[in-house]
DNA sequence: ACCTGAACACCGTTCAAGT
DNA sequence: ACCTGAACACCGTTCAAGT
């Protein structure tokens, strides 16, 4: 019982997402982490290397939870789900989502993630010449939308107006993408 | 000679983003601010109210700096040349324009940017019921690029790549806005 | 009117201890 | 192996002086 508390790099990485998602990212200090964990701030660098381990760590927890789409549906349903995925994270987080700016994007997460719209674009007819760039213009395009959100760059409207925006932005997408093919008409 | 070098506001601006542009925004401390400007720390808070305000500033000389295109040319000839504006700020002040990102964008500067977006695009011939959402999301698209770029997103990648992606990011928008009336076959 | 000195609370980080 | 205490350099900010 009054044993003292067991610190992990994992449990770290927890507390500093919680106090970022309500206090903001500013308020993730060394010294209000291990406040929260209840142990000295330098207990903390036993399992961090230093502060900016600890904003890549929660880099890698941002994109770990960006949900994965089920293989079995069609590219274009991936997409949708992706793009929907990536903006619900922003919005969970909204303060550690500024994070992904300026990290470079090669963590084994973010390859998987990358790997998945390449897939979806090979399926939905994009030259391999072109699926990289396709896949860099998307993901610039919604990661724009959900750190615009995240940021409060849209706080003076309405949540409907917001939601109304997101879907527009996500016709605009469909609109620039080869149409779906129709494989069979009528219900399955 | 011997004399105290004269401080205001807009010199405190300009050394301070001077300060982001060649050492990035973290960089950018009261101490730093006034050690480029020969005097203490303290003599700041006379011409700014806190980091705060200087970091407001700081936007205000972003906004400003977007150039507002020549009133005679076409819509889509002036659309592309302010995001190629928003564009060129941001990689001229990477650093700084980071501060976009949050900052309730009322200020008279931005609502000239966002005014000039408006009419065009209902030269354009979007209805009206459209134009402000259709403005918030070209907003939104381009400054997702442009602060991709700036923080380093796009950094494993050579320039004239990035250049590319750009270019094609703006045929898409051109794809999503209607297409350009033809008022003259042939040349001038 | 404008700048400076001294002072305070806070932050990241190191290092030599403690158990 | 893991945590703590003491210490240091740095940062934002205030306030009472100085000229």
């Amino acid at each position: 019982m009054g044993r003292t508390a067991q610190i992990g790099r994992a449990g770290i990485l927890a507390a500093a997402l919680e106090i970022a998602d309500d206090q903001g990212l500013d308020a993730v200090t060394m010294h209000a982490v291990a406040q929260r964990l209840e142990v000295t701030t330098m207990a903390l660098y036993r399992h961090v290397a230093n502060k900016a381990a600890l904003m890549d760590g929660l880099v890698e927890v941002l994109i770990t939870e960006f949900p994965l789409p089920a293989p079995g549906s069609a590219w274009h349903e991936r997409l949708t789900a992706m793009a929907t995925g990536v903006r619900a994270t922003a919005r969970r987080h909204p303060g550690a989502f500024a994070l992904l700016l300026g990290r470079p994007t090669v963590t084994p997460a973010a390859l998987t993630v990358r790997h998945t719209v390449h897939e979806a674009l090979r399926e939905a007819g994009i030259p391999d010449a072109d699926v990289a760039r396709t896949e860099r213009l998307l993901a610039t395009v919604v990661f724009g939308f959900a750190i615009s959100e995240a940021t409060g760059r849209f706080r003076h409207h309405d949540q409907a107006v917001i939601d109304e925006d997101f879907a527009e932005l996500l016709r605009w997408l469909r609109r620039i993408l080869p149409a779906p093919q129709v494989r069979e008409s009528g219900k399955t």
